[in-house]
DNA sequence: AGGCCAATTGACGAAAAAGTCAATTAGGAG
DNA sequence: CTCCTAATTGACTTTTTCGTCAATTGGCCT
């Protein structure tokens, strides 16, 4: 009543770059809450604060807009996992030299279990969007995950068998079941945080609770591997 | 071109209830697959083998659908809930009296891992109908869980505190993340079946594989509880 | 200062999905 | 055997969502 002045088209800011990123960014978000199927070009463009129309305009239509938010992630991710292996095997060329400490297995644990925690805090979205697309869609996630991180893998069960041969871990680790197993421990808060904070009212972004978590998890993983305690 | 008889209608059987039940398992499938929004209602008739129109026949809309599904599934896995831990616990009523041997731990942690994993086994669809529900829908799996899981979750700490506080289990154990991991671990290949499919080609539902399992996870939550190897 | 190019819009059309309804017919009750 | 109820269908309408297009306008270049 007072000021109605809906004539008023208030002044549009013009920038593509920065555009373009909001609605790849609300586009992830919305891909990674209800998959592909589920997902509304509406909901993104409001979002993102622009008519749908747009998204039309930079990413041709739906599909090409879900094959760049992927694109964007799926490089990143894929360089990151590598350099985690990288950092953790500076010991890999001279093989079955020495044999590693108990010490030496706990950095490298706590090292792995850090990495691996941190990863999957920071890509939460982007992986359940691949969790929804190999239900639904199916080809993209499915290719990427046999090309890139089985790779990887099946590199972590092999440093951990010849770990076994070693003598450095207890004979019965079975590597697969425990990487299995850590990936688990380590993404469970982040890729099913609505249900963990029903059950239990943590912030699982916040600090304190990645580095309980990470040592909660490492101890887990020690305690299975070494051959007594420390 | 050889016996081109479309005019034949190809008699149908009728039975209500059996119709039904197909109905209701292929909505299931569907709606866990791609979320509410994501789910087709002529998909789901297609999977059944009837017109769509049935489906409001029964099911007045879509929401009509979808909260039979869920009513059909919440109440079983609750009374489950419940089940699994009245079972491990006979020794109840009688609080901090003797304190239970290594032995005890060990048969109660296997009791209560290989209820975990045939749990998630079993009940992995609609699971993650819920885990959908809580991104994008809202408010029947959040209150489902608040009201039913917290609570066995609660308990379950308890008792874990409990056992901490007779000094059964090691005193730097924090109940909450322990069974976190255990959940975790437990639900982790059913709920992310094609990921881990991908990256290690096993059916995580063979007996072998679901036994395997069980004595992995239950051999690392040991490791970690008990005060010294066995 | 003026004009051009592209970012952005709003309205429109097409396709897909949800929901409605009258008309068929299987199968049981009398 | 017959009739009558209800399961089931097929075609229809409505709503939602995707995709197109011409028109507008902000920022930049000269």
């Amino acid at each position: 009543m007072t000021n109605a002045a809906p004539a008023v088209p208030a002044r549009r800011e013009r920038n593509a770059v920065e555009t373009k990123r909001r609605l790849l960014e609300a586009a992830e978000e919305e891909f990674a809450a209800k998959g592909y199927s589920g997902a509304r070009l509406g909901n993104i463009a409001r979002a993102a604060g622009v008519q749908h129309a747009l998204i039309h305009h930079y990413f041709v239509d739906k599909d090409g807009l879900y094959r760049e938010v992927l694109a964007r992630g799926l490089g990143a991710i894929t360089a990151e996992g590598w350099d985690i292996l990288e950092r953790l095997a500076p010991q890999r060329p001279r093989r079955s030299k020495k044999v590693m400490s108990p010490a030496d297995i706990r950095a490298l644990a706590e090292a792995f279990i850090t990495s691996l925690v941190d990863f999957y805090a920071t890509h939460g979205a982007l992986l359940r969007i691949l969790r929804h697309e190999a239900d639904e869609h199916g080809s993209v996630a499915r290719e990427f995950v046999e090309a890139n991180v089985r790779p990887q893998f099946d590199e972590i069960c092999a440093r951990l068998d010849e770990m076994r041969a070693r003598g450095e871990v207890r004979d019965d680790v079975r590597s697969r079941h425990l990487v299995i197993s850590a990936v688990a421990m380590a993404c469970y808060p982040f890729l099913e945080e609505p249900f963990v904070t029903r059950v239990w009212p943590v912030d699982v972004h916040a600090p304190e609770f990645l580095a309980e978590r990470k040592r909660e998890i490492a101890e887990t993983i020690l305690s299975r591997v070494l051959p007594s305690r420390t």
